[in-house]
DNA sequence: TATTGTTATACTCTATAACTATA
DNA sequence: TATAGTTATAGAGTATAACAATA
């Protein structure tokens, strides 16, 4: 006999709670996200794209492969942020074909004060848990992510 | 003297790195959950729309208030979803200006079929951690939602 | 020929403002 | 007047396909 319930018998009971959990958290985290950038006038993949940028520079392709969308799509966003003067295309000496793309100054403040307000925005949902489970929930999804 | 790192004053070390994770992980599960809708030709906002539409109907100002959208936006999510034959309006009959959407048979079994996707599509990484750490994240998790 | 990036095109998502119909 | 919903409009995000420039 198939079990009745094909999603427990794949993933198992506590999997899906956890699941529906991750998949909870995500949308509040996606909110907040999106409204802290909204308010700075940004789209949450413009917002992505200058936290990308603090971390790594590079070219078209490669932030197109962190951001999973289309080169194309990101010639688009590059336009629009350095049009407002948050980041800046540079020639690559050393190969006429691509650009390297970084923050400006106001783009490197901007991505700052944008990281500062995520943090406050979510301390009053993260401040619930004490330190200690504070840092076991860190560990947790620390974990997932290494795997994925 | 005022502290250096404003964040850290702000929100704690802990909470910091806690914060990072979720960011992280909300990226990786949402990047999931339209990867999985894509499959079905939906955007991640109609994927949502049929999965609120499982648990509970209703018109269209109510799917806005849960969406986070507006009504002219949810408009026209209900306009190209119905289209589809995925979902339908009928008429409220004790008011004649509302109106009541809820899925379709097919919108039903898409909708039960993409929550099955989203599982098995999430429990790779899910499944790296054992039963009680499973447990554990989970409360945990529901803690802080609790909290928003 | 292959690679990097841009442009043209089309569609979806989204908000604001104006509108229609009902209450 | 107030409420539920739609429509008109405009801009951003997105992908596909075609293109230009460089390697």
């Amino acid at each position: 006999m198939e079990p009745q319930n094909r999603k427990e018998a794949d993933v198992g009971v506590d999997q899906s709670d956890l699941i529906e959990s991750l998949v909870r958290i995500s949308f509040v985290t996606t909110a907040v996200l999106s409204r802290i950038a909204a308010e700075h006038d940004l789209s949450l993949t413009q917002m992505r794209v200058m936290a990308i940028l603090r971390d790594r520079q590079g070219g078209m392709n490669e932030l197109a492969a962190y951001l999973g969308l289309e080169k194309s799509t990101v010639s688009g966003l590059v336009d629009r942020a350095e049009g407002r003067g948050l980041l800046k295309r540079t020639r690559n000496p050393s190969d006429g074909r691509g650009v390297h793309v970084s923050l400006t100054d106001e783009g490197a403040s901007l991505a700052l004060r944008g990281a500062r307000e995520v943090a406050l925005a979510l301390s009053p949902m993260t401040s619930v848990l004490n330190g200690a489970e504070t840092r076991r929930l860190t560990a947790l999804l620390d974990r997932m992510l290494a795997s994925s």
